[in-house]
DNA sequence: CGCCGCCTTGAAGAGCCTCAACTAATGTGG
DNA sequence: CCACATTAGTTGAGGCTCTTCAAGGCGGCG
């Protein structure tokens, strides 16, 4: 998975991306010229794609990793607006406003298209435009989910909501056993940033967590869910509010989930 | 103000109206229609206009006074997710989500358009559906605005950027004496659920505020900024961003601070 | 006149953040 | 191959906002 990756990763993406969400509502004509113009790209954690007085005027999509839309302030404090998760769309964004920037959050697999021919594309097809329009509205209601997880809820009760949601966007497999074992694919501190809370409190909170017997930490990176009611119960939720509000491209996160070796 | 509202207000509106951030997008001809397809409405505060299981499927433009898309939970946490203003869109929203509704903060004046001549519109003219993207933007922007605020900011400096901004859609005046005088249209109530606050800590705030000589509380609902440069530097801002996030339609704005007596 | 909101003010408590130290894993250079 | 540096994650202690609870003022309206 480390060496060669380059090579054996270059034409499965290719395919997840016909099949991608976002590719599937745009006709096929113009969705072959899209791909033309396309070149996939690996790019290594925390580089930045974009920010405020840089504008590296580039759209694509992400096929792997995960990118973050932020706001910095000097001082240091930083929120995350958005999470790129594979299958989306990124770089349509234009922020006008200080502070934003995108980067990566982890190592990520993207595919570009030329600007020039998705402008004109744009122009062009009412298919592409609809594709645009109902991304837009999925990001909206993502950023609602996000206002109200950060606005209404308690550090615990986001970190429990984010836990149940992420197994929409990140890799994530149903056990045998009736449990399922999710992979948190970006830091604590970028946990941390989205839900407007610090590292410590998530540290503790996982621990909480699993003394209570809702989740185990297999390593920082591994969480088995043990009792997913249980824990949509410590977000304060309706009960079953299990439906992923930011769930990823179902194509792609088949994709994501069969790869051998999950991330991190 | 009081008595014959109805009829007096009724001329006004119908100009602002046409001359309304979103009408002009649209050309001419379907602007028409669609303003042959309207009526204005007067609605009390606090009333809902839609919720989630009582899709009262109705589209139109806010002439004046305020609504807020809001959030609730059983347990009564709520969180204000958009502040409609004069000039906005409003019922567009199709949120599939629990807990999702409509309401206006103040009394309101409507401008409803036929659902039907609405979406058949939609599909027939592009300069609508463009209306209707550019819209959407604004509102993600906003969208950004409130989630960095209460993700990033402390409540003291939420407020006061609260403060800054609202000069964009609550009735405002610059005074000749270089200060400026702002009506806080809405309850304390609604703007602690914005902010992600409690009343209690806006109450408090306001006088620290004024005791440090950056706005003079008039009456509960009149404030004076006496030092906005400074109310942004308390706000943690970089200096100047009073570049209103959330600005309300210019033209109907002016409708707003023409008005005699100021709301509330 | 008296009720009922809304706003204001006060006091107490707790949750969460900050700071700091420690561990584990990874990588780097000698 | 090991010593060391570095980074991410974890744990502990303290302190401070801010929320919560409670009561009082003020104005509007029946």
């Amino acid at each position: 998975m480390l060496h060669g990756q380059s090579t054996t990763v270059a034409k499965p993406p290719a395919c997840a991306l016909e099949q991608s969400r976002f590719c599937i509502q745009v006709d096929p004509a113009p969705r072959a010229r899209l791909i033309r113009a396309a070149h996939i790209e690996t790019i290594p954690a925390d580089k930045v794609l974009w920010h405020d007085d840089a504008p590296c005027r580039t759209v694509g999509l992400l096929v792997s990793g995960y990118l973050r839309f932020q706001r910095h302030n000097r001082d240091g404090r930083r929120q995350i607006l958005n999470l790129t998760v594979p299958g989306d769309l990124f770089g349509h964004e234009d922020e006008r406003n200080e502070g934003f920037s995108l980067e990566s959050a982890t190592e990520a697999v993207l595919c570009r298209f030329d600007r020039r021919v998705f402008d004109e594309l744009l122009i062009e097809d009412g298919s592409l435009r609809r594709a645009l329009y109902r991304y837009g509205s999925r990001n909206l209601d993502r950023l609602h989910w996000l206002t109200w997880t950060i606005g209404a809820l308690r550090p615990e009760e986001r970190i429990a909501a984010f836990l149940l949601n992420a197994r929409g966007f990140l890799p994530y497999r149903d056990l045998p056993d009736g449990t399922g074992l999710i992979s948190l694919a970006i830091s604590r501190r970028d946990i941390a940033d989205l839900l407007a809370t610090s590292v410590e409190t998530i540290c503790r909170t996982f621990k909480s967590l699993g003394k209570d017997g809702l989740i185990r930490l297999l390593d920082p990176a591994h969480v088995l869910f043990l009792d997913p009611a249980g824990l949509a119960a410590r977000a304060g939720l309706p009960d079953r509010e299990h439906a992923p509000v930011m769930a990823s491209d179902p194509a792609v996160m088949t994709f994501i989930n069969d790869r051998p070796g999950v991330h991190r």
